[in-house]
DNA sequence: TTGTAGTAACGAACGGCGTTCGTGTCAAGT
DNA sequence: ACTTGACACGAACGCCGTTCGTTACTACAA
């Protein structure tokens, strides 16, 4: 079902100067199945400033003009991207009565392949969940606070501040990472030359006028992002248990 | 008008991975100063997409490259944009016993002035405090939950976090502006709008698989932008709140 | 079998971007 | 008056997202 030029197959041969009029070429099968995968290879492969229109089409040796039969821009392509990443979360049965735990597992698995993918938090942002795989993370965690007792609009605030500080976390992290690419440096090379610098910069300051921030640089960069991280979602977390209705055991 | 570079040589020292220096006089009219005002104009009347080394160029009669010799590159101009830009926030003296009330006026404070510029929040991320008024900004938090008895290094982490937050929140809000911007559209028509279509979408979803994004969907498009802010802030200076050591009254 | 309508693929081009290079220009130091 | 060298700047390089108009193919009707 291949054969594209002659139907008959005891018919006449195929005339030579047809055949060398056109270079004899099949058509690539494009589809948005494949561009999204296309594109997130090299996203993980390159970053999201390596990832354009053109390169993923390069990818798949065709001009930039093929993908928009099957992508509406770049942004839907993000978008599509983020979706299939969000797939690789893997979301434990809802438990309510330990729905802080839960949480917790659930920021770090998303914060865990958020990174994994480079930088493709940044199309996360701002982003209404509307592919399958964000709106199942959305029902998980808003399932999880209102059957913990918490009254649904409190619950979709804590919800949305709780994605917000993940993805932001997440986001911040991949700026710092698209730098350490740029620099052409590997990841414990710009930790150092990065963390070093800042703890000179901040030595040098007047003390009259930064007497903290400079007597404390040591400190200042004493955590790396892991640590960073998980210190601001155990104050979410507090935050949210503070407000949580107390279980009554009746 | 207040001078926060040239005269008193009582401003921060130069960090040492900013590559412009050149402390020069200028021929015609050129200067960092100069440059750094006309790029927050162009960004306030047009949106960080529309902030060019171009646009800012041509706003001065110029072409781009005459603006590298007082700029480095974009993320330079970018993080001067924002370190002016905070020049804007008023800081009251610290007062340790009121941390908590002091660090909620600092974190709205900020959050107003990077909201007022649309989008200078993008150059706040990742960027490690080396501008006069980061620093400030800097000293005041940190000194204030040191002054409050904290760690240093969980005061550092503290910090992080809240900033994060602050910074992570306004950028969020201004890729909404954008895309307001975008489709022209003024702010009550894009909130209306897009609230709208989210709040339609969600009560399509399948209620065996989303009951609870479906059923309460009026809930979670209940608050808006400040609200949500707040909400996430006093969930983190609740948490910091219950980390710090107690006063001793003695 | 032939004709035809629809659509995916795609080459080329448009109008942007950040940045660099080489050269012009002119104020200040000698 | 001459030299110097920092600044200004036109031009260009190599990217980018997106659109236009044309081809080449498929599916289907006659």
């Amino acid at each position: 079902m291949v054969d594209r030029r002659g139907s008959g197959n005891d018919g006449v041969p195929v005339p030579p100067w047809r055949k060398s009029r056109k270079p004899a070429q099949l058509r690539r099968q494009l589809s948005q199945e494949l561009i999204v995968s296309t594109g997130l290879r090299v996203l993980d492969a390159e970053g999201l400033d390596a990832l354009s229109m053109r390169r993923v089409a390069q990818e798949l040796d065709t001009g930039p003009a093929s993908l928009y039969a099957h992508v509406a821009g770049k942004d839907e392509l993000l978008e599509l991207i983020y979706d299939r990443v969000l797939g690789e979360i893997e979301l434990p049965e809802r438990d309510p009565s330990r729905w802080k735990e839960q949480l917790h597992g659930y920021a770090t698995e998303v914060h865990r392949v958020l990174r994994a993918h480079a930088d493709v938090a940044r199309a996360a942002l701002a982003t209404i969940p509307s592919g399958e795989n964000s709106l199942r993370a959305g029902e998980f965690v808003f399932g999880l606070l209102i059957e913990a007792g918490m009254p649904p609009r409190e619950a979709s605030l804590a919800m949305d501040r709780l994605s917000l500080y993940v993805v932001g976390d997440a986001y911040e992290g991949s700026l710092h990472y698209a730098r350490m690419r740029a620099a052409g440096l590997d990841q414990r090379t710009y930790f150092e030359a990065f963390v070093g610098q800042i703890n000179d910069y901040y030595r040098t300051l007047p003390s009259h006028r930064f007497p903290h921030l400079r007597d404390y640089a040591d400190d200042l960069i004493a955590d790396d992002g892991e640590a960073r991280f998980h210190y601001g979602l155990a104050l979410l977390l507090d935050g949210i248990e503070a407000r949580m209705p107390k279980a009554r055991a009746d």
